[in-house]
DNA sequence: TCCAACCTACCGAACGTTAGGCAGGAAAAC
DNA sequence: GTTTTCCTGCCTAACGTTCGGTAGGTTGGA
């Protein structure tokens, strides 16, 4: 348990912040997952705040990584974007767990600073990846291409957050195909 | 504050949840804001759960009267359609609250029975009304109005979401913008 | 006389957090 | 090579606060 113990609440934060957000993250129960007790996780966290800080860096650390290996591995722009939804339709498939980003925004308001400034971070990260996609692709001009990205992100997220309220991915699917059939999305 | 005491409860409960959710929705502070003791909500409403589910349900009832008034109002579909992203706008400046069915979607895990069923109300009335008015205007084929109505719904959402973790509605407007040149909605 | 509306005074549970201690392995001192 | 020191990782036990909720009393108008 100790060399990685942290990495392992990380994630285990992680996976309870996706479907109970920060306000429904306990350290009891935190540490219960991990296999040790509540006050433990202090050898590895200063605070609550501290964690949930490092939990959402983490976050966005790891779709920039997964995002570019993607557009490597296909090397095919187009591919890129009709793959692109898939990370958002498989935190549902888990559990009907929602994007940690769309979780802090909603819970904007009660986080802690170190947090709030850590939010932006993920969508920043798809937006700019989206953006020199759509560019790659030909499917706007560069000009447009920061606005586009950014609606792109924001539909898709609003897509998980409805078909989540439904406990039914079939309706992400749904939405994500509405979204090629009206051109926000290249279909 | 007798006789609509019920009232002010309903409301202050609203604006909070909006801001806070469901979970930061507390008793002592919500009976401050209305001038009465915690204890004294028992009289009006059974439980917190009970509070919620029916917070959710004049939620929804009151954006179907309003939806039907702006209809009834400008007689001009492409003019409602136009208009529809100002509900959602006007949450945002009012102290960058969010959609109250975004905030219970989130949620949805923490939430009472009672509240997960009124959930999905709101984007139901939403939803009906958004396919009516796009058939009206002649903008999707009847067969497609319903999933039309559905991405308009979700992306509007999804563009709250991002504008509130944001603090700036001008990141609204800037997507509402988007979708209209991606033809997601009328242009 | 009665009842709705509100009160005071609690309850048990859960929360994040802290103090202080214990085991054990690595590093330092002899 | 042995002993001592020290640090890491975890523990138990509690802290004060806040939570939703309850019991029972007071008050004022119909």
């Amino acid at each position: 348990m100790s060399t990685n113990a942290r990495e392992t609440i990380l994630a285990a934060a992680r996976k309870t912040a996706q479907a109970h957000g920060y306000g429904g993250l306990s350290y009891r129960d935190l540490a219960a997952d991990v296999g040790i007790k509540a006050a433990s996780i202090y050898h590895h966290f200063a605070s609550k705040a501290d964690l949930g800080a490092a939990v959402a860096r983490r976050y966005w650390e790891d779709i920039a990584v997964e995002l570019d290996a993607m557009l490597e591995k296909t090397g095919d722009p187009l591919e890129c974007l009709r793959l692109y939804p898939g990370t958002f339709r498989r935190s549902l498939e888990d559990g009907n767990r929602l994007c940690l980003c769309s979780f802090m925004s909603a819970e904007y308001a009660n986080l802690p600073e170190a947090m709030q400034r850590e939010t932006q971070g993920f969508a920043d990260v798809n937006i700019a990846w989206l953006a020199k996609v759509l560019v790659m692709a030909g499917a706007v001009k560069p000009k447009e291409s920061e606005a586009r990205a950014r609606a792109i992100f924001a539909a898709v997220s609003g897509a998980q957050l409805y078909a989540r309220s439904r406990s039914d991915v079939s309706q992400f699917d749904a939405l994500i195909e509405s979204y090629r059939t009206s051109g926000l999305l290249p279909a």
